[in-house]
DNA sequence: TGACTTTAGTCGCAAATAGTGACTAATTCG
DNA sequence: CGAATTAGTCACTATTTGCGACTAAAGTCA
């Protein structure tokens, strides 16, 4: 057994965290500590001994102080020179907080998804890979409650569909999809936001309901 | 800048690869060289200056002899002891092939999906991801496809869809949503089965169409 | 040969689902 | 008070889907 104690970790995991503001998504990007004007994402070289989650997890908590309300890893990277870290390798993971609640630690700043500073190739194909991510599972999990804080109203919920969907949905049907699903449980509680009649503020249930019943779907173009 | 030269790789490429025979799923294990009665999945320990996406279709042109039909990344998996390497962390990656014409080289041997001897910790996680990718992007990529020859009946193809869904179709919706996609191509060709009337061959040949103009899905129970 | 079985492939109706505009409700602003 | 604004619902239409029954082309067997 050859000894390993005494090697450096050659592999990181590095962190994709997302929220949403009003009308856009925004990652969060750490500050080069010796080139100032560069930027990472979040990572950390992992211990021994350690999990990869538990190390996204902890990459967060420095981050933002608090966990992600969803983590899932997007894969393993080891394409592309210049990685923060010397790894050879380094573990993805997609977290995503609330915004309202988030407020970053010194030194780490969010950036609008499509307007990056540069990084490194490596952890540039990483944010693709998150995007794609959330996009194709945007139907499987709850991706977008995850991105709203407890309570909302339904028009933040769809608000925050359209965002990430990147199109505009009809309000009726929107609702109608959602009450079919049986996700959200109305609260008690109104929100007078200015103008217009008071919304209900709704918090993400989800109840239990038989399995879907349908056919195939072909929903892929290519290849 | 620490010397990286010298060092064993402590990462592994690992490879789950599934085709399917008339009824059930299977995968290539290969014999363990130490321990005869212990199977591990194929694997390779990852070289520098060679992507994961090259060692994995090494691996599998080693097991199979031939480039796999369909490969994509699952993830990194790093718990777990004993895995056949010393790595630290394992990349797996899901490879498909149709059955016809795969025909392992010694060593390797296929194995039931659901009936498998035991593997390491490690590995076992990555067929239990394998088995949950191909479920959920059933409906996102050819996996179907990708399992069955250059050529297939519509009935063929058909129960490749009822054994990777675990459930029945009906016919005639079945055609009907295949049609709707434009993804096969009739040859002149047919084949007489035996019993009955004839099937005509078709090719999966996918055409431009415009992107589905649909709503919101809400299909997931949990979390 | 001709009735029967088996598998392929299609049709058309009924039921469920989804798109849409118009409607009512409750609030603020002036 | 009336106009503007946002929330929430309704009802009609169009589209999609489940499904049983049908036709088509082969083999089997008396």
């Amino acid at each position: 057994m050859r000894d390993r104690t005494a090697r450096t970790p050659s592999f990181s995991v590095d962190l994709v965290l997302v929220t949403a503001t009003r009308n856009e998504l925004v990652i969060l990007l750490a500050r080069n500590s010796s080139e100032r004007e560069r930027w990472s994402l979040p990572w950390r070289s992992s211990q021994t001994g350690e999990t990869f989650e538990m190390a996204a997890t902890k990459a967060a908590q420095e981050a933002l102080g608090e966990a992600p309300s969803w983590m899932e890893q997007i894969g393993a990277f080891g394409d592309g020179k210049r990685h923060p870290s010397e790894a050879d390798v380094s573990v993805a993971y997609l977290a995503l907080a609330p915004h309202e609640t988030a407020s970053p630690r010194a030194g780490y700043t969010w950036f609008q998804l499509t307007d990056l500073p540069p990084i490194s190739p490596r952890q540039r194909a990483m944010v693709d890979a998150a995007t794609r991510t959330i996009q194709s599972r945007l139907d499987q999990a709850p991706i977008a409650f995850r991105l709203l804080p407890a309570t909302f109203t339904l028009s933040e919920l769809q608000q925050m569909y359209e965002l990430l969907l990147g199109k505009r949905l009809h309000k009726a049907s929107f609702r109608r999809a959602l009450q079919a699903a049986w996700l959200v449980e109305p609260t008690d509680e109104w929100r007078s936001e200015g103008r217009g009649r008071p919304a209900q503020l709704f918090r993400y249930l989800p109840k239990k309901r038989r399995r879907l019943h349908r056919g195939v779907r072909f929903d892929f173009l290519y290849p």
